[in-house]
Formats: structure tokens, C-alpha cells, sequence
DNA sequence: GGTTACATTGGAATTGTTCCAATTTCATTG
DNA sequence: CAATGAAATTGGAACAATTCCAATGTAACC
């Protein structure tokens, strides 16, 4: 596959996304899905995010990352995710997936969507229509090892 | 069955939940616990139950109505339940069973844990075990006939 | 009934998030 | 390349849910 490296490089996989989603490529934005969308799947916070992006020349303040984040997820490039009360998760994985969460850490992983088989849904209530459906497991003990170990 | 009535009646019951979990029975625990176990399951937010809860007689405050949730849950009496950022719900039915959450209303309806199958888990990391796996299944439109609906 | 440990309370503090009005930046057009 | 208008960014105020705290009240036991 392509060459893929951490924030310094392919700023190019960036804007592919941004231009994708039809979003104005402002400098903020290309350092926020650099962040996000260089190198593997993440799962943020918000505050997470904004303080990685202090380190960027281009600093964002945190309601542009709040702005971001959401503008992302409604054009699909992010999926929010509450596993917590207080605080939400934006996981750059928007394909059919399910979460490990770690609670003693506040981490997440990834769980392949056919690794978990959801048999036999009881049919939505009349004239409702099923948007998703989130599996969440979760795990004590052990050691962390999600990207967001020690984000609390 | 034995008789369910609304908050009015039985306090009994309540008190029974209280004396199982080894918790003092004070006047507030007493409202609470009736307004949360009199009737059917429930699924309430610590704002609704408690703007509910100054309709009694003794009345609640705010922060006693979160110290109970939270001791409730620790006694393993509730289940704290988060679908939605920024706040939480807690669950009268603490069996084995999962969700239906209607986005537009945020209201919850409960589905028979064997109604749903989850099937093929993956192993949780090594040295984690799996403390639950909620399934939220998430629907649009329709009426929300929740029990928290308008909730909002 | 007095003592003591535990509960409750109002209000202030915290946290995550949204809102807003002023400023800056992007893209386009003259 | 400068001017222009629309859209984005920003700091800070506002908000909502929740927690914290120190003072007061109450249940339980001798």
C-alpha cells in the first residue's frame, strides 16, 4: 500500500479527504485531518485533538476542533461515539465496526464488524427505521492498550 | 402477580431494595427508591428523577439525588446507561438485555437480552475480561413511546 | 436521650461543549 | 494583483450535567 507515515508526511491523504467531502481546505483543517487521517484509525477527543494541534505551526483553537469535528461527521468522515458519560469519541474508522472499551483507562480498540455477528435484531418499533447499531465490550484489567490509553 | 401501583403505593418494595442492599433507609432513599421501583422498569436521567421527586413529600435535592444514583448503582440496584453525550441514564432493569434509543427523542426502550443474539465474540485482550457488551440499537422516525420521551 | 457515624444540602467549582460577534482567510472576479 | 463577499476561525462568555465541599441534620445504637 502507500506509504504510510506519521503527521509530518502525506499531507496529500488529507486533503484527498477534505476535497472528497467537498470541504474547504483551510490551513486548520488540513493540520486537523493530517492528525487524524495520516496514519492509522484513532479514536479522539476532542481536547485530545486540540492538544496535539497546539504542536502545529498553524495553531487551532479548541471551538475550531469542535467545529471540525462535527462538520467531519456530517460529511461522513468521522463517527461519534459515547461510551462515556461526559465526553465523546470521534473514531476515523466509519466503516462496520465494534469497540472494546477499556474502563479503568478510557481506551478504545477496534473490533472487526464480522468478528461479532448480531443475530436475530427484534425488529424496530412500527414506522422506525434502524440507523446503527453499537456493540460495546467492556473490558477490566490489563493493561491498555488502545490509542487513547491514559487520555483521561 | 403482586399488585403495581404508582408511586403512591407499596413502599414496601422500595424498602425491601433498600434492606437487600444494605443501605439506611432514609426518608429521601425511600422517596427515591419508590418512584424508581414502584412501577415497571424504568429508564430515568438524574434531572428528570429528581424534578419528579419534588413532588413528595420529603423533598430531594439535586445532589442527593445524584449521591443515590450513584450509590443505587454501586449496590448493583441500577445500571448506568450512556447513549447520548452529556448525560446519563439509569436503568431499573439490571437483567441481561439491551436497547432501542431514538435519536430524535432520546427516548430508550428495553429489548429481552435473548432476543438479541450476539454471537462469535471476539477474546477480549489478553489479561481483560469482558465486565458486559451493551448493544444500542439506534432508529429514527416513528413516534418514541419510551418511557423518556420528551425527555429532552 | 445522647452520641456518633453517616446522609443531606445549597452553593460553588469543574468539565465538556456550544454559542456569538468580531476578525481573518479563502476563492473569485475585475 | 487588489478588491470583494462568503465562509471559517477565534476568544471568551454561556451552558448543561455533574461533582465537590463544608455545614447541618438524622438514623441507629448504647
Amino acid at each position: 500500500m502507500t506509504d504510510v507515515s506519521p503527521e509530518n508526511e502525506s499531507p496529500t491523504r488529507a486533503l484527498e479527504k477534505l476535497r472528497q467531502a467537498g470541504l474547504r481546505p483551510t490551513r486548520q483543517r488540513i493540520a486537523l485531518a493530517r492528525r487524524l487521517f495520516a496514519g492509522g484509525d484513532r479514536h479522539v477527543t476532542a481536547e485530545r485533538l486540540h492538544s496535539e494541534a497546539l504542536a502545529d505551526e498553524a495553531g487551532v483553537s479548541l471551538a475550531t476542533v469542535y467545529n471540525t469535528l462535527r462538520l467531519f461527521e456530517k460529511a461522513g468522515l468521522l463517527r461519534a461515539l459515547v461510551v462515556d458519560a461526559g465526553r465523546s469519541f470521534f473514531d476515523t474508522n466509519t466503516a462496520h465496526h465494534h469497540h472494546f472499551f477499556f474502563e479503568e483507562t478510557g481506551a478504545l480498540i477496534d473490533v472487526p464488524g464480522d468478528s461479532v455477528t448480531v443475530g436475530a435484531l427484534p425488529s424496530p418499533p412500527p414506522g422506525t427505521t434502524i440507523t446503527r447499531v453499537d456493540v460495546i465490550i467492556r473490558v477490566t484489567g490489563g493493561c491498555a492498550e488502545g490509542d487513547d490509553a491514559g487520555a483521561r
